[in-house]
DNA sequence: AGCACGCCGACT
DNA sequence: GTCGGCGTGCTC
């Protein structure tokens, strides 16, 4: 039989390794096979046995794990596909969705735990029964109600977008169409961009399907729990599967629906490992399995919008707040005409001050965006120009003042504030521009509430919910009405439900405007609308609720577009921009990353590999529509003392694009070895397809 | 990636 | 005399 193990596709073995079973094994069985020295899972293939091998050589499967279902030929196809598609090995892939757990125990491991999970879910499986009386439902929008009707009566199972203003009740549409699935027998996969969203929707999942079990899968869990509900999903006991990314990987013997929610978030793309789209995965698992897929979001990414547009995808539209609730005003600040400190920007610019105060003398609460973490993103020395660089990255430090440390945050070096100048001993040393901390701090000084006491601030950002329940802890606080303004990074954008909110403020944000990466402005809209959905989530209170935007350029198109809440004016106009650089959506794009000691060692192996495609035969045809970039730094050029170098390939034609990246695969393997100049090898490499960021 | 083997410097 | 550094090589 042929089996898929965890070698990587640089272990110069082949896709899949050839072992003898005393018996026929399905292909979907999980196996234990002797790999050297040790003995490692492997998921049976459908294979038939490699020729070219003579058999004597061969080793015998040392376990068939038993009482385990075999994963279906849905599944193994989903992982073939994601393997080739992502330019990775078979059995890196078909290993990786499976739990950490599952891949270490035996076969008498496996039983055991089977029979604790069976002896669990027995009288839950009982409870099942229960049916809900749809009296319980609430009442849909009419918006809903169209919705949730052309998704019933769609001809053949679609993908849909599910274009809904934040506050539309989206998940509504989700709750149904779930339960149309589960009624009829099938189990509904549900996506979700980050962990911390998972608790509110299995809530409401929860109170919706009473007596259904309900399977969550995410980082987060432990591995013990992590195993326990990939088996309620694989064995078909779970009817809903709620998860981030790694869940589209599920084994779903009986699926029948897949929701992505928010499916522009960049979360759903993996950046380490098999660089997956969990967005791109679950409709191609869709359409592969010929079941219905929701894609949500009230911005969507613009490789949605463009298939929308072409039909590819059907579109539904809900742009109205449920109760009648409108999106929040937005206010422009043009920061060119407010007054400034010595020197240096205001936080706040009066009329926003003026505003706050205002919300906290009436009660409500508002909401303060930054994305930037820390005191401040560098200290800066007067005297002799200074600055808290990274030793081992090319990266600023970042000051945190509550432990008086300066941290990288991309390699973790952290010191002591140093008390004077390291260079010149000048005692003066500066925070320069700001990070949430000091935001949290100058708030704190500016606001009063109208007894003249300072306003309570809150902050929420990966710092303050670092421990296990802090996030919780704080969000109490607000929904408690114990804080006045929270401050937060784009963590407080995304899903809460504050009814007490009225204003959102974003300080800061121009920074995207100008960015290199052809996607930062659909990100930065994306993110001021979903922050902008904080505010006037109470309908009643919706009228006078606003959006802040404190900007040196508020003219740009972007921010008139947000002012009117115009989403599709911004993606026409982004998209015309697209199409003229001819970039995604309308070409497709992989980053070869290199990392090693030196730059000139990781871009002379990719001038090799860029070279050795030139000179291929078979790559001559292919050339014609892909074109190779000149290798460049990264962003972030060096981290940890690692150089990191990249080189873009890009194509209008997808199939060209796979085509010369599957050429390039063992071009990379040998170049990686050949490739030895002055200043040594490459340490590692690293192909992104679809890449998120360049 | 593991996990071996393999040949050169500081310890019991 | 051994423990252990990581260079090179193999795994159906």
């Amino acid at each position: 039989v042929t089996v898929a193990v965890d070698a990587p596709q640089h272990s110069g073995l082949s896709e899949v390794l050839t072992y003898t079973a005393s018996q026929p094994v399905p292909p979907g069985t999980l196996v234990r096979v002797p790999l050297g020295r040790r003995v490692v899972s492997g998921v049976v293939m459908p294979h038939p046995p490699q020729d070219d091998l003579g058999d004597a050589d061969l080793r015998p499967i040392e376990q068939v794990i038993e009482g385990l279902p075999p994963m279906g030929t849905a599944w193994l196809q989903l992982a073939q596909f994601a393997a080739r598609y992502y330019q990775r090995s078979l059995g890196e892939v078909a290993l990786a969705a499976l739990p950490p757990e599952l891949r270490k125990l035996d076969a008498p491991q496996v039983l055991t735990r089977l029979k604790r999970l069976h002896k669990a879910v027995g009288p839950g499986a009982a409870v099942a029964q229960e049916s809900v009386g749809p009296a319980e439902l609430p009442p849909l929008t009419e918006e809903q109600q169209r919705v949730v009707q052309a998704l019933e009566s769609a001809a053949a199972p679609a993908t849909t977008l599910l274009h809904g203003a934040t506050g539309s009740g989206k998940t509504e549409v989700y709750l149904r169409a779930a339960a149309r699935a589960v009624a009829q027998g099938r189990q509904a996969l549900v996506l979700v961009p980050e962990i911390n969203l998972t608790p509110q929707l299995e809530a409401r999942f929860a109170e919706r399907f009473k007596g259904h079990v309900i399977a969550t899968l995410h980082s987060g869990l432990t591995p013990a729990q992590r195993l326990r509900h990939w088996l309620l999903a694989h064995l078909g006991v779970a009817d809903l599967v709620l998860g981030t990314r790694m869940a589209v990987f599920a084994s779903l013997p009986r699926l029948g629906l897949i929701v992505v929610d928010e499916e522009h978030d960049p979360s759903y793309k993996s950046q380490d490992g098999a660089r997956y789209s969990a967005r791109d995965l679950a409709v191609w698992r869709g359409r592969h399995e010929q079941l219905p897929v929701i894609l949500g979001s009230a911005t969507p990414s613009l490789e949605t919008w463009l298939h929308a547009q072409q039909g590819r995808y059907a579109r539904q539209d809900m742009p109205a707040r449920v109760g009648g609730g409108v999106l929040p005003r937005v206010r422009l600040v043009d920061m060119n005409l407010q007054p400034r400190a010595v020197g240096q920007s205001l936080a706040l610019s009066p009329p926003l001050q003026a505003a706050l105060e205002g919300r906290i003398a009436k009660g409500e609460q508002s909401l303060v965006f930054l994305n930037r973490r820390g005191y401040a993103p560098v200290l800066f020395c007067g005297d002799c120009g200074w600055k808290s660089g990274c030793p081992n990255c090319s990266a600023w430090r970042v000051f945190h003042k509550l432990d008086r440390t300066l941290r990288c945050h991309h390699c973790g070096y952290t010191e002591r504030v140093p008390k004077a100048c390291p260079d010149c001993g000048n005692l003066d040393i500066a925070p320069m521009g700001r990070g949430t901390e000091r935001l949290e701090e100058q708030l704190a000084q500016a606001l009063k509430r109208p007894d003249g006491s300072p306003a309570r601030i809150g902050r929420i950002d990966a710092d303050s919910t670092r421990h296990k329940g802090e996030l919780e802890s704080q969000l109490a606080a607000v929904h408690a009405g114990e804080v006045d303004v929270l401050v937060g990074t784009q963590m407080v954008t995304k899903g809460h439900d504050f009814r007490r909110m009225t204003l959102v403020a974003a300080v800061n944000p121009d920074g995207a405007l100008f960015s290199s990466d052809f996607r930062a402005a659909e990100r930065l809209f994306a993110l001021l609308m979903q922050a902008a959905g904080r505010a006037g989530r109470e309908a009643s209170q919706s009228a006078q609720s606003e959006m802040w935007v404190q900007t040196w350029h508020p003219t740009h198109p972007l921010y008139q577009a947000l002012r009117q809440y115009d989403y599709s004016g911004f993606a026409q106009a982004q998209l015309d921009e697209r199409a003229a650089a001819s970039v995604p959506p309308y070409a497709h794009m992989a980053l070869l990353r290199a990392e090693a000691k030196t730059a000139a060692a990781a871009t002379g192996f990719l001038q090799a590999v860029s070279q050795a495609l030139q000179d291929l035969p078979e790559a001559q045809a292919l050339l014609e529509s892909v074109f190779i970039y000149p290798p460049v730094p990264t962003p972030v050029a060096k981290v940890a003392n690692v150089e990191r170098i990249q080189m873009l390939l890009e194509s209008p034609s997808r199939v060209a694009l796979q085509k010369l990246l599957a050429l390039a695969q063992p071009l990379l393997h040998e170049l990686r070895h050949g490739y030895k100049g002055p200043q040594g090898g490459i340490l590692r490499w690293a192909l992104d397809v679809d890449p998120q960021a360049i």
